[in-house]
RNA sequence: UGGGGUAUCGCCAAGCGGUAAGGCACUAGUUUUUGGUACUGGUAUUCGGGGGUUCGAAUCCCUCUACCCCAUCCA
């Protein structure tokens, strides 16, 4: 219902209104320095999806600035990621790399401006410099080289003259910047490594703090979206930005909050340690969250599109249950895919009463599902179905075939248990069962009731294929390094039956498997000789949740008591303020507390105090509303005065307006600086306390919504606001809501 | 410990002073030749805690608490 948008279109729709840009861009960035993961796509899917529903462009660009960590397979895949999930990026795939002389011109601009320096401390030592979160750091003596020596060494270094490490170029910022980024950033260092695009060229790299926010300039980037990790960066985008004093418009940047998934890991890091170690087959494997890993497992793009739109963008760290990913796949594939019947645990079953073969037809799709397409479905005395399906002495609940009840076969007979055929270990290798003929799938006449149907492959006409079952790769929810490995996520059927048409027909790559799952013939090592199938996911099973869950774990769970830590307490000046205020004039605790406590606002109340005798309202609106001006501004800076509020809270005091009003008024002199009385004239914002006038409107509104009279009249009293709102809402908030309250009140009895 | 963020159901997530959306999960029922799907219902007297302002607060003010990020020549 609700079409409500993310924080970050709110962003873009808001700019692109205001003019700000023309048209919006945005940009995918990664480094290629491994397989994208899920994590990827929802970026993918936000900025190539912003881009698109406001008619932009979005930018591919491998960030290429480390040359020893980066690969041209990892572009390969990068770009394989982004096609598959369905988008097209603007125009060729960028690299930072094609910026380097660009950005090496840039430098030179910062070091002629005084704006960076080259430094050459040690690493140990550039730590020590740095200083802490809580002291500030200490600039080298570097810093003070003239422009000309910073020049020259800078193009030495470019030049290769120097050893890694021997000089780094920064920018001079400030060394005791509360956010630590600033504190004189590294903007290049000495690399003597080939680069897999630009060689040999450079023996400096750029690093990504001076890149990034360029590149996005020069792409002519508008909206350049991270995750929340780089929230501390945003300063020196926008310092590089502003100090090499760069046309507009430019870029700004944005965060959201990665992903997290459960029973997964999603670092970089992490992942190359599983395909390196062999924990698993491959940047591709099932198990992996790649990209690659759940195309190859057979989810669709769409469905991982559908995944990132269901869990929403927000700036809060979150971490999405796997469930939620296998609903998508599930919701997917139910629509598109036809089903089929495979046993993967097959039991001879022997049907002592049928002789001959048949050919049974068989929708490859359920009635709810509007896709047209049948098969043949071979049929004869020996049969197999899943041993599962059969149990001896079954529990309560068991719908499946037992001695006593019988059971239909999926789209042909229903067949009754007659003898059930052990080895000497005691373990079932043959059911003999008797079919009954007027029980024909379609054309039954039996009269025979089920509980229900099952599958089954032929005895003869069947196919041996290897199913591939897979479970999540890590045993527990937040799972921390291999040590926390499900060791059995991987588990291989090799002699799995399905039926011939599956093989021979190929109606589709996918299937669903029924009463099983959804599969997918394994694009790598299918064959015809030996066809592969993936397990993409289960389909929801209700019986054996029923059958094991044992209710969750006591549900009474105390709530956290927290502790409060200790308030500062107030010095001797503060106090004695503190004191007049309750004492004198009456005011609450907290409301002298907070004046008490800021000077700002203390000076300003006492300031309009001389205007006005109104002790209390005023210190209401000093404490609440003018405070909250006061935060970020000086008072010499305000647009209103304290005598203005004295005038604003005489009008109150003289119930010429209403507080709802005087929020208003104030929210007006805060941005125009006009005087309140005018304000309230101008608008003509006079309160209305007659009840001739208010009686009517509040009728109306009765009138208009009968429900919820209904609902209050049966108990719901919140529902008061909604009619003291509606009728506020009427008379543009000048009712008198005390008033109202009462009137409503007294007319819905 | 300085700075920057974030807290709304088991998990995501709307909400921006006037009736606490929605999805997943869970649960009960209806339909069903998939224990699937679909459909119908049930799931937050309450928004991290405590105060304050207001006729009215998840939303504004004060304060406390918890968690995440920042001291790589990574991105």
């Amino acid at each position: 219902m609700s079409e409500h948008k993310d924080f970050l279109r709110t962003i873009v729709e808001k700019d692109l209104k205001a003019g700000k840009y023309e048209e919006v861009v945005t940009r995918f960035p990664p480094e290629p320095n491994g397989f994208p993961h899920i994590g990827h796509a929802k970026s993918i899917a936000i900025n190539f999806g912003i881009a698109r529903d406001y008619n932009g462009h979005c930018n591919l660009r491998m960030d290429d600035t480390n040359p020893t960590t980066e690969d041209t397979k990892y572009v390969e895949a990068l770009k394989d990621a982004v096609e598959w999930l369905g988008f097209d990026w603007e125009g060729d795939v960028r690299f930072t790399s094609d910026y380097f002389s660009k950005l090496y011109d840039y430098a030179i601009e910062l070091i002629k401006m005084g704006k960076a320096y080259v430094d050459s401390v040690g690493e140990e030592e550039m730590r020590e410099l740095r200083g802490t979160v809580t002291e500030a750091g200490k600039r080298s003596k570097y810093a003070e080289r003239s422009v000309e020596e910073n020049l020259d060494l800078f193009e030495r270094m470019k030049n290769g003259e120097f050893k890694e490490g021997e000089h780094i170029l920064r920018a001079k910022i400030d060394m005791s910047a509360a956010n630590m980024k600033m504190r004189d950033p590294l903007m290049y260092r000495i690399r003597h490594e080939h680069h897999f695009r630009a060689g040999d060229a450079w023996a400096i790299y750029p690093m990504y703090d001076f890149a990034h926010c360029l590149s996005d300039y020069i792409e002519g980037v508008t909206h350049s979206i991270c995750t929340l990790e780089f929230e501390n960066n945003r300063d020196i985008y926008n310092w590089v930005l502003d100090t090499l004093g760069l046309e507009p418009p430019h870029p700004y940047q944005h965060e959201f909050a990665r992903l997290g998934i459960n029973y997964t890991v999603m670092s970089k890091r992490k992942l190359l340690e599983l395909v390196e170690s062999g924990v698993v087959n491959g940047w591709d494997d099932p198990r992996l969250p790649t990209i690659a890993g759940y195309r190859r497992k057979g989810y669709t793009p769409e469905s991982i599109l559908n995944f990132c739109d269901s869990i929403g963008i927000a700036k809060a760290n979150s971490m999405v249950d796997l469930a939620q990913l296998e609903f998508s796949i599930r919701d997917d594939l139910n629509k598109k895919v036809p089903r089929v019947m495979c046993v993967l645990d097959p039991l001879k079953v022997t049907l002592t009463n049928y002789e001959g073969t048949e050919e049974l037809d068989a929708s490859y799709y359920p009635e709810d599902v509007p896709k047209e397409g049948s098969r043949k479905l071979p049929f004869s005395k020996e049969i197999y179905i899943d041993r599962a399906d059969f149990m001896e002495e079954p529990p309560k609940g068991y719908f499946r075939l037992t001695p006593e009840q019988p059971v239909r076969l999926k789209h042909a007979y229903i067949i009754t248990c007659k003898e059930v055929i052990k080895d000497a270990n005691g373990t079932i290798v043959e059911i003999k069962a008797e079919y009954h003929p007027d029980s024909k799938s379609g054309q039954d006449t039996s009269g025979i009731k089920v509980k229900s149907a099952i599958q089954w492959v032929d005895g003869k006409a069947h196919k041996e294929v290897e199913v591939r079952l897979y479970d999540r790769l890590f045993a527990c929810e937040a799972p921390e390094d291999i040590e926390d490995i499900n060791t059995d996520s991987l588990k291989v059927i090799n002699n799995a039956l399905v039926e011939p048409a599956v093989v021979n027909e190929k109606p589709d790559e996918r299937f669903q498997f029924e009463r099983e799952g959804y599969f997918y013939a394994d694009p790598v090592d299918y064959t015809d000789e030996k066809p592969v199938f993936n397990k993409i996911v289960g389909l929801k099973d209700s019986y054996s949740k029923k059958k094991k869950s044992p209710k969750s774990e006591s549900k009474a769970q105390v709530k956290k008591v927290q502790v409060d830590g200790e308030v500062v307490p107030m010095n001797e000046a503060e106090q004695a303020l503190f004191d007049r205020y309750t004492n004198t004039l009456k005011l609450n605790g907290m409301v002298a507390d907070i004046l008490a406590r800021d000077e700002k606002l203390s000076a300003f109340y006492d300031e309009a105090l001389n205007e006005l005798d109104s002790p209390v309202n005023l210190a209401n609106i000093v404490a609440n509303d003018v405070a909250r001006e006061l935060k970020e501004k000086d008072v010499n800076t305000l647009n209103f005065s304290a005598k203005q509020i004295a005038e604003l809270v005489k009008m109150l005091d003289d119930e010429t307006i209403s507080s709802k009003i005087a929020k208003q008024v104030f929210e007006e002199m805060v941005k125009s600086g006009e005087n309140p009385r005018d304000i309230v004239e101008a608008k003509g914002l006079i309160q209305i306390s007659d009840l001739a006038v208010i009686s009517p409107i509040i009728d109306e509104v009765i009138a208009k919504n009968p429900d919820n009279v209904e609902k209050f009249k049966a108990g719901n009293t919140k529902l008061l606001g909604f009619f003291v709102g509606q009728v506020l809402k009427a008379t543009g908030g000048k009712a008198n809501p005390q008033v109202v309250n009462q009137l409503v009140n007294e007319k819905l009895k």
